[in-house]
DNA sequence: CTGACTGCAAACGTTTTGCACGGTA
DNA sequence: TACCGTGCAAAACGTTTGCAGTCAG
């Protein structure tokens, strides 16, 4: 288990309870999305208010300390910041993996063709994961 | 200009003056999201209910002949379908382009490596555009 | 002529805000 | 102690729905 209270001061945010148990519920799954949240953290804090899932995110965002992740025909999911990478979401179980895949050639072609300076990459590949496609 | 009357047909959409406008603007622009429909609409269609944009985005969404893209730190945008290619925003104006990028062996390196079957790419670059670049 | 589309208003789901209270540092 | 976070309720948004009238095929 991680220290969830180190890293939230270290990103200069106030140590609640909620706060710990939203960051471990990430670090366990990976995604979330705010619902999957609210409901995990009900059954710790019985009386917990969706408003402070959103604002908790929203702050842990804002410290660049998750990272929304928009997913197509499905809602966004939320992770705990890390080194780039590029995202698996299976189309039928919608289970969400990340992947590291070699962007860089790809980011020196943008920039070549287009002339952008490129900061960020989202990359999201959506297909049939093992275990489904053997259904 | 496109025949746009031609190509809602094709696809079994009933041609209405709203709908050709729509495909128009789309056609024009390249990537809009429903407020700047809405907005460019209105000019033609004074009392243009935004649920007319709503259901026609959705109908033309439902018959595969436009495409939403979900944008990082963005709202949606739409646009005509046409041949997969990747797209690139501007962080700073946020003009959206087009551009054709070589994802296979991305594609063949998440097949090998996690074995999903992958149906779809979503590929969005953020970075400086040539002009907000030089300023 | 029939069914589909439009515009309006109401409903809905999601996210944000204001406030009183309680907890963190 | 001072400030920030929590939970509740209300407000604000964005999107969808139902309906009566109109239009496309």
């Amino acid at each position: 288990m991680m220290n969830c209270t180190t890293l939230l001061k270290e990103y200069n945010l106030k140590v609640t309870p909620q706060r710990v148990a939203i960051v471990e519920e990430l670090y366990k799954n990976g995604h979330m999305n705010i619902d999957d949240l609210y409901k995990k953290l009900l059954s710790k804090f019985p009386s917990i208010s969706l408003a402070t899932i959103y604002k908790n995110v929203n702050a842990m965002i804002e410290k660049v300390f998750l990272n929304e992740v928009k997913i197509p025909n499905s809602k966004s999911v939320y992770e705990l910041v890390k080194e780039e990478h590029s995202h698996l979401v299976c189309s039928s179980c919608g289970k969400i993996e990340d992947i590291d895949l070699s962007i860089g050639s790809l980011v020196e072609e943008a920039t070549a063709s287009k002339n952008y300076k490129i900061q960020e990459a989202s990359v999201v590949f959506t297909g049939l994961c093992p275990t489904c496609s053997n259904k």
